[in-house]
DNA sequence: AATGAATGAGGGTTCATTCAT
DNA sequence: TATGAATGAACCCTCATTCAT
């Protein structure tokens, strides 16, 4: 992710007979995982643990999985947007911007929403440090990402009667991210901060941002 | 840290006779610990890898250490700023905040600095989501951070002719923090990104933040 | 034990499908580790020793016992008599008893039957100054025992004409177990020690018990 | 020991100028050995640990002895009576028998006296079985105990009217020793016996073996 | 004579992975 | 397809022993 995380996800279920099976055995495995990983870490994290959340054996998983890398980096993947971004596509004001950010912030207050963790970007993010192939995920999510989000920002600066170059806006996305993500340390390391009292402030630095 | 990270940290060094080389086997140990942590992950990092770039033997480290659990900490609150934040009491005005941040991205995207490592912060961060002990160092710097910072807002405010409640500082002292760490993010993510496009754009929204 | 050892204890082999296997790796391990605790002791055996001497790797041990005390503790009630003491309960006469003891002095001396080694015993007792969990354990059996022992001291005497209250029967008892347990370490220091000399006498101070 | 354990040990103290304070070293390491082993057992007393007791630095003991096991043997070598078995030539009738034994019982369960510890009897007893060197000392001594024992018995059954052949007074010297040491196992796997009601008993079994 | 820092082998334990069923 | 028993390397940690001082 980065300014924003997945939301669709599945769309097949029972439809190809074929490899639907399997399809659904590594959404369950990873389902598992990530809850798992949001728990205890990518590290902390068992084959073992995560095949009893998955109410698997460990043995089916390397069915689906070769190894656990391979777990954390399709964890990784999924957490990531996919496919295009389409929740950046769907701004359009300076407000919704900030509605997109509260209401993250909210849900990883929560805490209860395992696709919208914000202890699992933070790991993820400084695993991406030390695995190149996580790191080439994360940053060609991001390039998508902050390709739309530029877009959304031009968008959403004319709103304003402000005209935004790409190359602009861009570096106002960048922004953009730098808080989002900002946040979700936030979240973590100091839990009982208050999103209403934030809001206010958010909007007039992204208004800042727009002009 | 948060909104920023230690920069003094020894001054005594060949003075007291006495427990001066225990203090010194200590500080060799968390050197050689923080560049295992950052190279690996704190569970990453065994301490045989440890002791191997301490360049000692991993028994040793256990007369100066009780745990590798220990160490994590004592790295945790190293990392941190210690008592009182000063480099948060030197900011003045507004760009102070903004030569701050560019200073320490600048620092991170070098890689060059242990005590300023930007993928370090994350994984500390998401530790803090799972280990109580660590949760609590990070707080309880996080808001001596705070204190320091808010009251530093509030100059800088004062400044720009704007007068701001220790309350409204305190806020803008989070979204602060939450630019400061998701620089930390981006520069994980994308090492590339250039800190001469983003300043004229941080020092805008610094500007609206005060205003 | 104390005054007697376990000497039935399966039964069950081949019945259960279910638990079967797991049963029958327990008990190899326990039958391994015994030997080992034999060899070189509660704490010199390793869990490398036992797992080699049960012909597993030491990883598959855990799956049976989270943890080496468990083993010992295991093996301090599988060492001691169960349930009831139904050996006690078969002895009648003061020949029984002395019978009963020759045997286990026999049976040290042979050092071939695991389950009745006097070292062990020894060991066990020694550890239970130690190791509260442990001392409950052999007092908890020593009770059952006493109980068992002090009635079969009172039909015995009642055979000699005598007759005891349950707590004279209780004192003999006692005695009798001094008796036992000091052939125990007797057997170990002296291997070579004659049972047919001794006989005659432990007969005539078990009479003098009994009377 | 077996029948009694040493009391007199020094006699030396501030004579010989060569090797005196060699000997006190000695002694020191000795005294807190034997602490740290009826508090830990062998194995689970660690140099560090006696080093500390003995107040003095690890280093140092290994100018005394050359490794653990011989700290070990020097301990069971001290606990066994010495030279000649004293205690035993004291013995002259039935009575000192018996009294001698309920003296032992009591220290034993007091635990205060650490030369008269009754679970390291039995540690010393099973490590026996496992340390050759230590069974030909526990063995040595034995044979000294014995020996004089044997003579102990001849005198005191005399006094009862009864003529023994040295060989009957060995049998029964043998008995005793199995009361002596089956006490020290009871003392620990039973520490609220009471000696009271016990001596009696002990007194007509005693009395069964002179006649 | 004495210290205690330093070593490194080996301890108990975990866990990713494999494999017989 | 699925199980879960089994493996063994590697983990954290301890401790007998050595050695520079």
């Amino acid at each position: 992710m980065s300014f924003g995380t997945r939301q669709a996800q599945q769309g097949a279920r029972a439809a190809q007979p074929a490899h639907a099976r399997a399809e659904r055995q590594r959404a369950r495995i990873l389902d598992a995982a990530e809850r798992c990983f949001i728990e205890r870490g990518f590290h902390g994290a068992s084959m073992a643990h995560i095949a009893a959340t998955a109410r698997m054996s460990p043995g089916l998983i390397y069915r689906y999985f070769n190894a656990k890398n391979e777990i954390v980096r399709a964890i990784v993947e999924r957490h990531l947007e996919t496919d295009g971004c389409p929740a950046m596509q769907r701004l359009n004001t300076r407000e919704d911007f900030c509605a997109r950010m509260m209401e993250a912030f909210e849900r990883w207050r929560r805490r209860d929403n395992p696709s919208m963790n914000a202890a699992l970007i933070l790991e993820l993010t400084a695993e991406a440090s030390r695995d190149a192939e996580i790191l080439e995920i994360v940053r060609s999510k991001d390039r998508a990402v902050s390709k739309d989000l530029s877009v959304a920002v031009q968008r959403a600066a004319r709103e304003e009667g402000t005209s935004l170059s790409l190359e602009a806006a861009h570096l106002r996305a960048v922004v953009l991210q730098c808080l989002f993500e900002g946040l979700a340390c936030r979240v973590v390391r100091n839990p009982s901060l208050s999103a209403a009292a934030l809001r206010p402030l958010l909007d007039k630095v992204i208004a800042a941002l727009m002009s």
